[in-house]
DNA sequence: AGCAGATGCTTTGCATGCAAAAATCTAACA
DNA sequence: TGTTAGATTTTTGCATGCAAAGCATCTGCT
């Protein structure tokens, strides 16, 4: 992919993220294309690789529709990246962690104390906070050695809002947000142990749990901001009510 | 995607996994739309999609080369699908098989009963066992109710000898080729009557080991035809002599 | 009045053409 | 003889243009 056709990529995949076209809205190549500055062609293009990626539906001969996602499909999509870094733990164990990964994760685990101690109440902390917890599991991940769970996490991860890379303060209730996050980094510390200790399947437990409080977390502050109507304020993404 | 660029596509992919390119060699726009008597647009969409498979890696400005692809990286996607299927199937036993689901993995069991009993000595039979297996576990994935596995499979999948639709009959040793069906139709057995159970737990570790065995099977069989130079009987892949 | 068919307009899908970047070749100089 | 700088050739990346496939409206017929 090149330069251009990236950049025009990367403005579409924002564009719609942040809620620029309504779900089921019909997207046009010029209509695109204006609005992305690009010639018909790299529009077309990036809408191709946002189809690839399941941001967009596309009919054929009648163009592409951007995709609506519930919250169930975001939870589960959650779920099953849990299940693959638990399966990542536990490898990593299994070969014993290499000095380059255990000092990666260690400094993660020291700069989320030092976060947690200056408190997260301001966006860069929280910023911080995200890119910190980003690099921790990327750091399990890809102390695997399998390559092909990178794949697969990467894959899931393109749903909005079921990467490790975004995560919902809940700023209305500061107590319970910040009992989250210190729950979240307790389970970062043990697992670290474990790993440490070469405990394969306490380390899958501690990080498939620790998913699936994320997943659970995730659905709660969802929905909580989904009843508030306040779902704009978010890294946008559209939502539909679930089915059933 | 349009139906030119499906069959361009399709046509592409088929000509890589038969070998048509030497691993690593440059592919050229011109060259490939020659081959497919295509234009070069055509050519063009069809590698960029194929890139996005995997098969397929780009350096900006500079083309496309095959992916080359190790035993081991074959070996890992398989153990990532089989964990994938095994939270499948503990999904699925937590909430119950459907009428539907449990008729289909039943019916799955008979077929390859019946293919057992008349030998799969026939290219017909073994296409048909090969078909069985993809659609028992297809229907665990599906009955599981989440969706995102769904999707991480299919993109570990892609890996060339890596899905379930890829089996290597090992003719050479019949006994022990025969034994190794009849092993996973007992997995597959044991696994109907544990999902019947509601045995969760039960599921997923027979499913785990199932797929953990498969690895195995696979980079065995793999590795045999790789030193009897034989590689290009199966549905062929590049593969390169694992680093270490 | 209602429905079927036709015609025009919109939108996508594909091909060709042009410009820029990279690879290769050539030649001159150390 | 080895190296480097320039020029040429190749190859990709992108834009524009044209044709085909939908979609809507309008008209004629029952």
């Amino acid at each position: 992919m090149s330069a251009q056709l990236e950049a025009a990529t990367t403005a579409l995949r924002a564009a719609i993220l942040d809620g620029a076209f309504a779900p089921e809205e019909r997207l046009r190549e010029v209509a695109v294309a204006d609005a992305l500055k690009v010639s018909r062609t790299l529009a077309r293009l990036a809408m191709s690789a946002l189809e690839t990626e399941g941001l967009l539906l596309r009919e054929p001969n009648r163009g592409s529709r951007v995709r609506a996602f519930t919250l169930d499909e975001i939870a589960d999509a959650i779920e099953v990246r849990g299940e693959l870094e638990a399966m990542a733990a536990r490898l990593l164990a299994e070969r014993g962690l290499t000095a380059e990964v255990e000092c990666r994760l260690s400094g993660c685990l020291t700069r989320a104390e030092a976060l947690m101690a200056a408190g997260i109440g301001t966006p860069e902390a929280r910023s911080d906070w995200v890119a910190m917890n980003c690099d921790f599991h990327a750091a399990v991940i890809a102390g695997s050695g399998n390559q092909a769970i990178a794949v697969a996490v990467h894959q899931v991860s393109l749903l909005p809002l079921a990467s490790a890379g975004s995560i919902i303060f809940d700023t209305s209730q500061a107590a319970h947000g910040r009992a989250q996050l210190q729950r979240a980094h307790e389970d970062h510390r043990l697992l670290f142990e474990a790993l440490l200790a070469r405990q394969g399947g306490r380390a899958e437990a501690i990080l498939r749990e620790h998913a699936f409080r994320s997943a659970e977390n995730r659905r709660h502050n969802l929905a909580l901001g989904w009843n508030a109507g306040g779902l704009n304020d978010l890294p946008g993404v559209h939502l539909i009510r679930q089915s059933a």
